[in-house]
DNA sequence: CGACTTTCGGAAAGTGTTTTCCTTTGTCGC
DNA sequence: GCGACAAAGGAAAACACTTTCCGAAAGTCG
């Protein structure tokens, strides 16, 4: 440190790699072979025991080097990684509960977790170059991104998206829950409906909306159908911000409930609604979709449809891990868990 | 194909795996020995050269085969992974832009980038055991997160956060910007100031706060003292929703400028003073951090200061590419990128 | 005391690529 | 026609570990 250029003039100090500290110097400095040291620092029990002493010595050296047996080589051998990727981007809250979720379990499993920034507005669709033994897609939607998976034959699970018949979707049931949202504002009397996405909040780089945008958006259309009430207002407005929007879509069409796409886009409504004059829900009534923080914290609280964001995500802990634990083919499973209506105080009888 | 079990009757359809197929296969196929078919495949040119017809018999044959190398075995020789981790949670948009950016670099720059989820709440602390080259932090606070990366001599940027003398510190100034609002806000001739955080806005499980929501406040508290004004409402309410702390704290205090923590708890200020009657500007200002999307959609628009996460992020990528692209120690770098104020509409005068 | 079984641990093979070091073949100048 | 030299590409070592196979020492039983 003192000296820069004093002991060492030929050899080159080098800050990565440090010359790395392999099994062969472990076992070299315990005296054993590099089976042993193998053997001992995997805690191996079958077909193998040592002398308590000579077990000491090779964990004392390991200790003393500070070795880290590097799992890429191990993975050689062993064929598998214990790698999970995960592939796609948490875009929103719902998104990341589930996959916060799965993370957990998979982590429990045993299993390392590594995402990789699949997302097309995040790099492009390669799929991880490092081998991985299964992945966990996120909201997938075009069926060309998990092609790769497929023809690799790796085990996954799509979240909140589709999956192809090598692996395992879980959705969520968004007709059924757009149904309680209806009903529930049917039920209160109300006849004109909007729908409200508010695409400017969520810019996405390669146009891409959420396949949940839609799905919502027709089966709120389908909905209304069946109830025999007018289409919804507001499903082609595009480029507003939410005062426009309300002005425009809900004021200008005589609306009285508004189904917004979640949580967030239901609070920036109930403010906008505010700055136009109207009350919540004695003017208007908004439900949203989600039940995420936004929803408890806006003023009135949101009516919100539920999603089991984090059952789904336990769930697909579990079925990669079982996927991953056989050697066996498991035929495609496709799970729809349905959403719940939480009442809050956003939602109530139109006037008069 | 046709027979389903007529050759191999012991040997078991292995759904994963898929009997990997190796280089020796290609080269096999191709009729060359696997050094040749490496070559080929790597593109080299350098003291090898083939005939142009044995060259596409191995392309033909790694194309038919579909053979991907195995990144794993590729990496032992090459005693580096091309794998740089992000350690910690870009937990809101600044980091996650911030991320992003340094994503976009590392690519770029031939790197592969994963994450760990090594947020505590997400999983605990240990480090990538796959073997990264280097790693980008995400907005750490406590220094035992990097000691890991020290101990490793891994070359590593923190962004938003603390580095020790084996890595990189990219940081906002905090001070700088809150200093900003502050000339701002006392140039409009306002005296009682309050600062808003709204802690039930982000649950945080291990209880660790935002480094910055304390830097942000302790700077209020600082820059306000200095001009001789009384100290900012507001610092110790916890676990309020918005329309409390805004009648607590602001309106029962007095306070005329409120410094929110980002925009997200500007918009909700912005809200709840609306609902308690209050309007902004008129009534009282809000100034908010981070100039993302809420700042924008709030209505009023937010005077809010801006970070510039996407120049940290770029700086961040180009630095640790730096690092990673020589054998020489890099001392430390700290670099504090200065912040700026965006004025928009919450800010004005107060009454009378 | 000899024939066993344990116990302990080393030697070596295997894992899929890269890279170094060769050998073989063809071409050219004479 | 023959030595030299380049072109083309194969054989084998190296990489860091795991795992199988085996041998030697030590204990156990009749």
């Amino acid at each position: 440190m003192t000296d820069t250029n004093g002991s060492t003039p030929a050899a080159r100090p080098r800050p990565t790699g440090h010359e790395r500290v392999t099994l062969a110097r472990v076992a070299e400095l315990a005296g054993v072979a590099e089976s042993t040291a193998s053997r001992v620092i995997n805690g191996y029990t079958e077909n193998f025991r040592v002398r308590p002493e000579v077990r000491s010595r090779v964990l004392e050296a390991a200790r003393k080097l500070n070795y880290r047996p590097n799992p890429m080589v191990r993975s050689i051998s062993a064929k598998k990684t214990n790698l999970v990727a995960v592939v796609g981007w948490a875009s929103d809250g719902v998104n990341r509960t589930a996959l916060a979720e799965a993370v957990r379990v998979l982590k429990a499993g045993g299993k390392h977790v590594c995402t990789t920034f699949l997302d097309p507005d995040y790099g492009g669709h390669e799929l991880p170059s490092w081998r991985v033994d299964g992945a966990v897609a996120l909201q997938v939607r075009d069926p060309a991104d998990v092609v790769e998976l497929e023809q690799q034959a790796l085990p996954y699970v799509s979240i909140n998206g589709h999956a192809g018949p090598g692996g395992d979707a879980i959705t969520f049931d968004e007709a059924q829950g757009t149904g309680l949202a209806i009903e529930h504002l049917a039920a209160l009397g109300h006849e004109r409906f909007a729908y409200c996405f508010l695409d400017k909040l969520r810019p996405s780089p390669r146009g891409i909306r959420h396949a949940a945008v839609l799905k919502r958006q027709n089966a709120l259309i389908d909905g209304l159908t069946e109830r025999g009430l007018p289409a919804p207002a507001g499903v082609d407005a595009f480029g507003l911000d939410p005062v426009s929007y309300c002005r425009e879509c809900i004021v200008g069409q005589g609306a009285t409930a508004v189904v917004a796409f979640d949580d967030v886009v239901g609070s920036y409504l109930i403010q906008a609604l505010h700055t136009l004059g109207r009350s919540v829900p004695e003017d208007v009534s908004v439900v949203s979709f989600n039940d995420e923080l936004p929803s408890r914290m806006a003023s009135p609280p949101l009516t919100t449809v539920a999603l089991p964001a984090a059952e789904a995500g336990r769930l697909a802990g579990e079925m990669l891990l079982e996927r991953l634990s056989t050697e066996d083919a498991i035929e495609h499973r496709d799970i729809v868990l349905p959403e719940s209506l939480v009442e809050r105080r956003s939602t109530g009888a139109p006037r008069g």
